[in-house]
DNA sequence: TGCTGGCACTCGACCGTTGCAAGTGCCAAT
DNA sequence: ATTGGCACTTGCAACGGTCGAGTGCCAGCA
């Protein structure tokens, strides 16, 4: 076995262990709880070596060894093997998600599924609409210059938008424009009706078409936003059982989980469902949460991940415990969509 | 000024310094700061007999006296005065809450201000339907036996779910309910909706009923109960403000407000608007959150609550202001919905 | 009767000291 | 390259003493 090799392995060893205890974790209590062949003086070269590179720090002079973030990185993405679900898990998994009915559902018991799995504060997206296709479109007058736009997709997915107009329209008009709209996007898919529905407003005559143009409006681009900008969160309560050094972050990281936007930026673009993806600490130090760690995973029926669903919690966290959670929570949440 | 008038000036105090300073409040210091006219030695017989009489307790020998709940219960019902809000706060309600436009964006404004104006954790139950009045009803199908229901009211709410039918139906079936429902409640508020409607399966045949039957079913019962369970919640973060004593609360109490089950029962049954009311410590003790205390209050816009709205913080608050906040915040959100 | 000043007492908070244990870095030896 | 030995650093816990806030009680006084 190679200096490097072994240099990682005590740099893996270190990070289990201190996740395990969290706890500074020495030279002697490395040789102890793991078989590495060798005495702890040689380990210590090698955590030196470690600490010259930034894998490891210490948090005083004569403590033991704490990962740094760039330690975490590394020991994500070179050593950590994933770990496997036990059978108990992927039973719950399945046992939770299979009586779901409609959207909804499925996100809020995904959500508390994630949460319960991984001990910590899960965060699902809900499922962009842009795969969706139209099943009916409904308007409804509440004023004279406000109509509520219901929008109901084959998913059993309903969104609604009240437009204010810019001129008075009445019940003719609207139930015309609902018959148009309908007549053109049901069983379309979004681009579908996103190209087909701006012509409508030209069949429309010239009094009418900016109250046409917002009802249009509305129904493409902000039912789409809306969305895509709704989120679920779930095990808030678990961040609290972390101590002190976690503390700090408490605060800012529950306020964060409140603001969407905040919180979609936390979860990342999703382009395709894999690979599982890690955001450790002060790598999303844009948001200001640099000891809070992300792990997300892109979901969806097709090989294009629809929407994000993630955990949060403090950079020191089971790793490989949680990708393997949120993958296969993922994998089966896709599973169910494609089946519907 | 009467011996037990000079008491209850006492633990007026107590509470008042003890929440501004979270720390044991002791007879010099109480005369330093409040100009009650006697010495500490008065005060001390005084404190002593609050405690015999359990108002307040001594955490250990040698420090000052902290209010009991029984001590908060008395300075809430008995000693404290209406904070008036500031200018500012006024004008916080008014600009925040005067932009809304529909019902889901009246709460998730709400829930937000009160969070903000109390900096404490603020919950917000949407308003039951009973009073609204059916605007359309729109059934969708998603397969032979499922059938989507979706009910749009005069506020601009929406409801939706689905429905499994016990027996296959076709387009011309679901058509024909749609075209009856409608009929029947568009227009009628939720209890004539629910005289009217049931008489509905009557005019099927037999072989329909089955199908007729489950979807009135939901309309009626399904969607009042969810919409009614519905809550908002907000600034959780505050509540990770708060020192050690209220740590240990903190996990369980970030837990409740996710439990809408048990955040409802935490806000208690709405029936009349006024007053604010106030549930301190041990008080709530069945949902196991002897350290929270929770100020609700019902709001609707008639002489009826049509639901809760509250805060949640620890039983160390500021009463007077809390209770003037979510008072002023219930009633102008009161106004708007009476306006609609 | 009620209030007050005085006094002895209690007990947690604070502080400096000390001993301990964990852990490190370095070095000479293998 | 690895190892055992050793001196060194340093946080932490235990200890003891002092301090001060706060109390309860009592005798005196209006």
């Amino acid at each position: 076995m190679s200096v490097d090799d072994r240099k990682l392995d005590v740099l893996r060893a270190i990070v289990e262990d201190y996740v395990a205890t969290q706890e500074p974790v020495g030279s002697k209590a490395l040789v102890d709880r793991h078989h590495l062949g060798v005495s702890p003086a040689t380990i210590r070269n090698d955590m030196a070596a470690l600490e010259d590179e930034g894998y490891i720090a210490q948090p005083h002079t004569s403590a033991g060894r704490v990962p740094t973030d760039k330690g975490y990185r590394l020991f994500v993405d070179r050593l950590s093997t994933v770990k496997p679900l036990s059978a108990a898990e992927k039973r719950a998994i399945q046992t939770f998600l299979d009586g779901a009915l409609d959207l909804d559902d499925v996100v809020s018991r995904t959500v508390r599924l994630l949460a319960q799995l991984t001990r910590q504060a899960a965060v699902v997206q809900y499922p962009s609409l842009s795969r969706s296709t139209v099943r009916h479109v409904e308007l409804v007058m509440l004023a004279p210059t406000r109509v509520l736009v219901v929008l109901i997709t084959d998913t059993g997915r309903v969104e609604q938008r009240v437009v204010d107009l810019p001129a008075d329209a009445d019940d003719a008009l609207v139930g015309e424009l609902r018959a148009r709209i309908n007549a053109l996007a049901v069983g379309q898919d979004f681009a579908a009706v996103e190209a087909r529905v701006t012509e409508l407003t030209e069949r429309f005559g010239p009094e009418d078409r900016a109250a046409v143009a917002a009802v249009t409006a509305t129904l493409l681009s902000t039912l789409i936003e809306r969305h895509e900008e709704r989120v679920a969160v779930a095990g808030t309560g678990n961040l609290a059982r972390y101590g002190q050094e976690f503390d700090r972050e408490l605060e800012p990281l529950l306020s964060a989980l409140e603001e969407h936007v905040v919180l979609l930026r936390l979860l990342g673009e999703a382009t395709s469902p894999t690979p599982v993806r890690v955001r450790i600490g002060s790598e999303n130090a844009q948001t200001g949460l640099s000891a809070t760690s992300v792990v997300t995973s892109g979901y969806g029926p097709g090989e294009l991940a629809l929407a994000s669903m993630g955990v949060v919690g403090p950079t020191r966290m089971d790793y490989p415990g949680t990708i393997a959670a949120v993958g296969a929570v993922a994998r089966y949440v896709s599973k169910i969509l494609a089946a519907h």
